[in-house]
DNA sequence: ACCCAGGTGGCCC
DNA sequence: GGGCCACATGGG
């Protein structure tokens, strides 16, 4: 490990909750099949500015209405469907089209979700981002999560912990996310457990949704 | 009655 | 390029 600030933060994290965290993406990773990966790429969109137990409430009502399916959901005609069982989520004016978008994107272009993730960091991600309803940070969740792509996410809680430590004086995105990026070992499963730690340590408890799934 | 939750696009200047 | 603002729900 570098010796560095960030390094040194991880390390600390890393032995002060122990192995291993119980956040439902690293949970999620365990489990490498197409339908886990649709099932984050969907939830990366309902979180959006959302808490994920309102998230999950519109997981639960597409997984009860047989639409928790990326193809499902590209086919879908009925939006109005889509904006009643996304309704906990909140947003659900724009979710439904943004969840609409993102299905459609992978289906047309690609089939499924796993001929995605065959795709390239670089391009993948400026894909994603130019795609409706998808900005920086839904983009690298899809990518680290759903793609196993070593794309570092700058949430919320990565910002407060940037403050907190004074690691930086600006909180760019994209300033952000390379810091942090060239700090840390290029690998997907140090950035997952990372960031699941910075919001454990943050937050002060674990995540436990999307556990059924 | 507030405030918050793992953001984004559309304005305005 | 940065600074606001609307978007909407459920829980504390």
């Amino acid at each position: 490990m570098r010796n560095n600030k960030i390094c040194s933060l991880y390390s600390k994290f890393r032995k002060r909750h122990g192995l291993p965290v119980k956040f439902w993406p690293n949970w999620c990773a365990e489990r490498k099949d197409k339908r886990l990966r649709e099932i984050i790429a969907i939830g990366a969109i309902l979180t959006q500015r959302t808490s994920w137990r309102n998230a999950d409430l519109a997981l639960e009502n597409l997984q009860r209405e047989n639409l928790l399916s990326l193809e499902k959901i590209s086919k879908l005609k009925d939006l109005e469907k889509l904006t009643s069982l996304i309704k906990p989520a909140g947003f659900y004016q724009t979710k439904p089209k943004r969840l609409k978008t993102l299905a459609s994107f992978i289906i047309d272009n690609y089939g499924n979700i796993l001929n995605f993730k065959k795709e390239e960091l670089t391009i993948a991600r400026k894909k994603l981002l130019s795609l409706y309803g998808i900005g920086p940070e839904t983009a690298d969740t899809i990518l680290l999560y759903a793609l196993d792509k070593p794309a570092f996410i700058i949430d919320e809680y990565t910002k407060r912990l940037v403050k907190k430590e004074k690691l930086a004086k600006v909180f760019d995105y994209d300033f952000l996310k390379s810091l942090f990026g060239k700090n840390l070992p290029k690998d997907f499963r140090i950035y997952r457990d990372f960031h699941a730690l910075i919001i454990i340590d943050l937050k002060g408890e674990q995540g436990s949704v999307m556990k059924r799934f």
